[in-house]
DNA sequence: GTCTATACGAAGATAGAC
DNA sequence: GTCTATCTTCGTATAGAC
């Protein structure tokens, strides 16, 4: 090639997400990106001429690619309840790992956005769509309509981060468990009353 | 009295909890509170020996307290699953009033809060942890064991808190009126179960 | 693509007068 | 209780050399 490629630019998007998810959006400066990726300070705006602003939003694409990825993953048991079960365990996962630092990027950038960024704020619903129509999916190959469907997506999503929220600011999984085991309970109840099918399994406790 | 006491200082707090709600923690700097409540500069500091982090704490504080009183209120109605149904319409009312831009003051905090104002965090959990009672006493008052009724009620919060973040994302008010209806269901079956009682109303479409 | 240096503003906090 | 002035630090962004 013409010209060797450096993988700072990734390795900045990369650590900004990182940023992101442990210290918030307004914590995410370029400064702290710098210092965490050893990316050279004399690039950055040739490789982000948006700025920070256009940092942080590729970070959101990014992590939002991520977090897709697992749910896609997850949503590939057989049983819808047990690959719902699997997606807050993730989050639980992710929690305990960080010693409840770990929170979620796309919220971070969600929550700290104003007015004079609004681009953020329509980047970060993106993603949630996205988780949603995921969600959504599952449960209508498993027999739900796709309003329900998509209402139950959307719920989860909410939930879950929900629950992270307080997970961190309690410094404890139980939110994030509750979440869980209520989420687990509505779903087999919204399973068995699908029509055609005989009663499934009993809810939890 | 020896010296007349004035009104900066509880304006001040009130300043913040207003901006925390629209713009965040970040953004709920010492000039702006200034700015929206009117309040000389030169008093910060005698008002607010502790700086920044004293006035958010507070602001903290009383919105908790204000939004308990909502709560309370909301859990006054006969039936447990209208008072969850009113908690959430709560919530919806101050979104579209505001044109999504009203979130949660106390999530907003939780958020951006970072390792070097730990105090922040664990006001934000005494607040969730307020809520988290006041939901599952009215529960407990309609037959429900205390294990479930507290899960249940960090579950909500957890539900109305997620579902603000993703309705002021991208301005609808769809996750939070999702997240209401599944909520609603689940009380509903929640409450049939309970030992003891006969089958109550179905739950929604 | 990367360097150093710097401009510019915002923010938290303090000092000392009144 | 309130004022003005000031210090310091941090963050974004740009300039111009290499």
């Amino acid at each position: 090639m013409s010209s060797r490629k450096s993988d700072s630019r990734e390795r900045m998007v990369l650590s900004a997400a990182a940023l992101l998810r442990e210290y918030g959006a307004s914590a995410t400066s370029v400064d702290h990106v710098l210092a965490h990726s050893g990316a050279p300070r004399g690039s950055v705006y040739h490789h982000f001429p948006g700025g920070r602003a256009q940092l942080i939003d590729e970070a959101v694409a990014l992590a939002g690619d991520f977090i897709t990825g697992l749910i896609d993953a997850a949503m590939q048991a057989d049983d819808p309840v047990e690959a719902v079960d699997a997606f807050f365990a993730l989050w639980r996962d992710r929690l305990v790992e960080s010693g409840f630092r770990a929170g979620c990027p796309i919220v971070a950038v969600a929550v700290e956005t104003n007015d004079d960024a609004p681009q953020l704020a329509r980047s970060a619903a993106a993603v949630f769509a996205r988780w949603q129509e995921a969600l959504a999916a599952l449960l209508v190959r498993h027999g739900l309509a796709e309003e329900r469907s998509l209402r139950l997506g959307a719920f989860i999503i909410a939930a879950v981060e929900g629950a992270v929220i307080m997970c961190r600011a309690e410094r404890s999984t139980a939110p994030i468990e509750a979440a869980a085991a209520e989420i687990h309970n509505l779903l087999i109840y919204a399973l068995r009353d699908r029509p055609g099918t005989g009663s499934g399994p009993r809810p939890k406790a």
